[in-house]
DNA sequence: CCACTTGTTGTACGACTGTCCAACAAGGTT
DNA sequence: AACCTTGTTGGACAGTCGTACAACAAGTGG
């Protein structure tokens, strides 16, 4: 009779990323403050001094999470504008509503997210890719209002603005879900977006 | 030879008071991660068991400082709306850009804010506090655009609009001050406020 | 079947956490 | 001057934190 191996063994890749992703559930679950390596490790199935095998500490598990979930974010939203079809502003209204629908519209993605600017100060290595996530937001949003015809001048204001709405309404319809529906969200925002495409042609 | 008093007694209130300030400026410099009962102590010069002589646990202490922080933005907001007078469309940006200037466009305020978000999903009484704050910045929002003429039926959209405009270029002024100044942000925040108010006037 | 690499475990360590409470003393009253 | 209320102290307590590391074992090449 021959026991059960005890534990297997995993590609480190395939290791890795089931370590970002226990850490993501755990951020998602209980914020930073409850993201610590034995929780972590435990989500993931796994023992406490394993992280420390892949990661250099904590911090550093975190901030690869950050990196992946912002990469899921931009997928998604990518895939909602792909499936927008050609038209640029039926692509604009695609990408600034998405925000508003699954998986985009998650409670437990906005804590995760919160976790994230909870270290961006703190932690120069945050900052850095908040900047670049943030940046890539606004620069593919300026690509698509270049498209529907904005514009050059416009351009950086207008991204600016409709990421910091977009951002907004994410953030308080996932706080505060009784205050707006995810429907009024979307509307505001098509509304918001109608009233910079055709200034003289603005609806509610 | 008489020694000096060891310490000094308070007045409850004003106890209670420089506690909340303390744990407002431990939130604002590590986060909630750094907010421990001894750290908030050294900070308000007492000793640790002080706050449990104030405040139920170190809970109650965060959810109060969330309160009076509350109080001080929206003291600067109506600061700000009163010194501009008379004029309905000059109150409005008033409170539009208000946002963009001191007390309220500083990091440390916005680490503040981040940290009772972190909160708002785990305890209920912060996440009241969080729809008072911010159904208060709605409905003063709903008074202004009202007093300027805003039509009855857009008045809840734009509000919460407005609300989610400044909210998110509040938070990306603060997180990457060089994505953007705080005279960029004011800007935008005027114009998408111009379009709204007069839409078939609208100007960048 | 043995040896070797290395992914994995479990634990020990010091520092920190929130809560609790007996003892102390400051400031006012009698 | 003796007394009393109560704000305040400082440490005990059990638990959790991140990190480090020796020992174990899974899977592979020989």
């Amino acid at each position: 009779m021959s026991t059960a191996p005890a534990f297997r063994r995993s590609e480190p890749d395939a290791r890795r990323l089931s370590l970002i992703e226990a850490c993501a559930r755990v951020l998602a679950r209980a914020g930073i403050a409850g993201a610590s390596v034995r929780t972590i490790a435990v989500e993931a199935g796994v023992s406490p001094g394993l992280v420390g095998h892949y990661f250099p500490g904590v911090d550093a598990l975190i901030a690869a999470t950050y990196g992946h979930t912002g990469a899921r974010v931009d997928a998604a939203l990518e895939a909602a504008v792909a499936a927008a079809g050609d038209d640029p502003r039926a692509r604009l209204e695609a990408f600034v509503t998405a925000s508003f629908t699954a998986p985009i519209a998650d409670p437990e993605l906005l804590a995760t997210w919160i976790a994230f600017w909870s270290l961006v100060r703190a932690r120069p290595e945050i900052a850095a890719l908040h900047d670049e996530q943030y940046g890539g937001f606004r620069a593919q949003l300026e690509a698509l209002l270049a498209a529907a015809g904005v514009a050059r001048p416009e351009l950086r204001p207008r991204a600016i603005e409709l990421t910091a709405l977009v951002d907004g309404l994410w953030l308080e319809l996932c706080l505060s879900p009784q205050a707006f529906s995810a429907d009024e969200a979307a509307a505001i925002a098509r509304a918001a977006l109608a009233r910079i495409i055709s200034p003289d042609r603005a609806t509610g």
